[in-house]
RNA sequence: GGCGCGUUGGUCAAGGGGUUAAGACGCCUCCCUUUCACGGAGGAAUCACGGGUUCGAAUCCCGUACGUGCUACCA
């Protein structure tokens, strides 16, 4: 039974953007095809980072996006509390059992005092400093201090963290499902902080006793994780675990499209693209669109965040979630980023709008509708327009102008498309057209085409010089389906209405 | 600087010793369509570089370059 869980760290800088919903996405997949458990936790160990109501917000991303986990903070499983700050007990019990058997230690240097020899040293040349193997005998802990002070200073709740004792001269090796085996020298890996001077625990700490202790399987995180995997790795074998830790899978990171460096949340702004799955409003109240605000489907946006690292080999472009679910395979990930490509996740949007049907369909452009005024008179006939211009809608908000002019009458019309070429006899025609329709009894699509055209015949036009003029009478610019299609779905009425209006604004 | 991970058209990529080096996005041309799309046909454009190994390397090995990530009491 496969277990996988992913995590969230909520800031006030940001919303869930494109590398978390793929991790929480390869999590899904990976969890259903195993039959498995999906788990979300989120990581609030730094109260001034917290941002109140993100977990509702993670949530409902991953709930548009169909993808939510089995257990979470808002749906509590066997394992919680999912909060970190409600585990800090566990956290900190597991650190002291840890500095018993000799694997960490407690360091009473201050912040200000390590950046402060951190900066001499640099002064002297010396490039880098690290507190660690070659170091940390020359610091102020539990590892140089006489046992009396270190309990004295502990007594007297002195600031104090508890660092790993990193053992030198070894090496760590461990096997990543997408990169095979990866081995790291331990002299290049520092005495990570485990548990901070306000109680909390750091990510490392937190991720392997939340992984033990909720048996994850599966653990699964993005490439910037890399380096601090042999930390990890360490901490599992010191506290004995080391026949239950999880496979590790590092997923390629999701690079900016005009190159250098991941994708961060300000290139969304910068480059005229939604980075995050829904709208977020941010600490200082500004409202950043997502995804889902811009007209994407749900399918589109996971099938395309899916091959954004992944394919299963096949041409194969479209995928629906049950298949990502079927074919989806961890060793078929890339091992290195890609950068993102705006044009690409909108063309699959016009895939998946060309593919769904009116009923996938209709609630959403419904509530766009809603959104900009539109009434919708008819149902059936709302239906109808939906099938018809669907293929012209890249996104869900394209409806908007492909299809507002069945139901509202063009306010404007973009007379400069037919002025340079408008003359007495295309009026004498129009004038013509309106009262053959109004003595038309029936209201029938070949019918509308034919009385044109034999009008036209007869007035010795060609009709493709007329069909610009009605279509933009109709809908008042050069777009949309075919014009008697329009027509005919407008109703006899309206057609002459708008004509008539659209004459008048020609003279 | 140190350490890790990577490198196939502009982008996403298939391919893992012998291929005319797939396909998709974007771009261009044409057809269809008396608008725009959709659809169809075609085009330009690629194995980072240098050494090996081999009859033969995009593919295996080494080096270099470049990119990217980490190097916090952030995740």
């Amino acid at each position: 039974m496969k277990k996988v869980r992913v995590r969230f760290a909520p800031s006030p800088t940001g919303g869930l953007h494109l590398g978390g919903v793929r991790t929480a996405l390869f999590n899904y997949l990976f969890a259903h095809q195993h039959k498995g458990t999906f788990v979300l936790r989120v990581e609030d160990t730094d109260q001034s980072r917290f941002v109140e109501g993100a977990e509702q917000y993670i949530w409902d991303c991953l709930d548009w996006c169909g993808i939510l986990p089995d257990e979470a903070p808002l749906l509590p499983g066997d394992t919680g509390p999912y909060r970190q700050s409600e585990r800090k007990e566990i956290y900190m019990q597991y650190a002291k059992q840890l500095v018993d058997s000799g694997h960490a230690y407690y360091a009473f240097d201050t912040t200000k005092e390590i950046e402060d020899l951190r900066d001499s040293l640099k002064a002297q040349g010396e490039s880098e400093w690290q507190y660690g193997f070659h170091t940390r005998h020359r610091m102020r802990n539990s590892l140089t201090l006489p046992k009396a002070e270190t309990d004295a200073l502990l007594g007297a709740n002195f600031p104090h963290v508890i660092r790993l004792k990193v053992e030198g001269n070894e090496f760590v090796r461990f096997t990543d499902m997408i990169r095979g085996e990866i081995e790291m020298s331990t002299n290049t890996v520092d005495d990570k902080v485990l548990m901070k001077a306000d109680g909390m625990p750091t990510y490392h700490l937190a991720v392997v006793v939340d992984d033990y202790l909720m048996k994850i399987t599966n653990s699964f995180r993005g490439e910037e994780w890399l380096p601090s995997a042999p930390v990890h790795v360490l901490l599992w074998k010191y506290f004995g675990w080391e026949k239950e830790m999880p496979e590790w899978a590092h997923l390629p990171l999701i690079l900016k499209p005009d190159g250098n460096g991941k994708l961060s949340k300000r290139d969304g702004e910068r480059l005229g693209f939604p980075v995050f799955a829904m709208q977020w409003k941010d600490a200082s109240g500004n409202t950043i669109d997502g995804f889902k605000e811009l007209g994407f489907l749900h399918e589109a946006f996971i099938n395309m965040l899916a091959l954004l690292g992944w394919n299963d080999g096949t041409e194969q472009e479209i995928f629906s979630l049950q298949e990502l679910v079927d074919k989806f395979s961890m060793d078929r990930v890339h091992s290195h980023g890609a950068k993102f490509d705006f044009e690409k996740a909108k063309w699959f949007n016009h895939e998946w709008i060309k593919k769904s049907g009116m009923q996938r369909l209709a609630p959403d452009v419904k509530e766009i509708f809603r959104k900009n005024n539109i009434a919708i008179s008819d149902e059936k006939k709302f239906e109808q327009v939906i099938e018809l211009v669907k293929d012209r809608c890249t996104l869900l908000t394209d409806f908007v102008e492909q299809a507002k002019f069945f139901f509202v009458a063009p306010a404007e019309i973009e007379t400069s498309a037919i002025l340079p070429k408008w003359n007495s006899d295309k009026n004498q025609f129009f004038a013509e057209l309106i009262s053959l329709y109004s003595r038309m009894k029936l209201w029938d699509l070949v019918d509308i085409e034919h009385a044109f055209k034999e009008l036209a015949g007869a007035s010795r036009l060609k009709p493709g010089e007329l069909m610009l003029p009605f279509r933009v009478f109709l809908v008042g610019g050069k777009f949309g389906p075919g014009v008697f299609d329009i027509a005919s779905m407008i109703g006899k009425e309206e057609t002459i209405k708008r004509i008539t209006f659209g004459m008048t604004g020609l003279k």
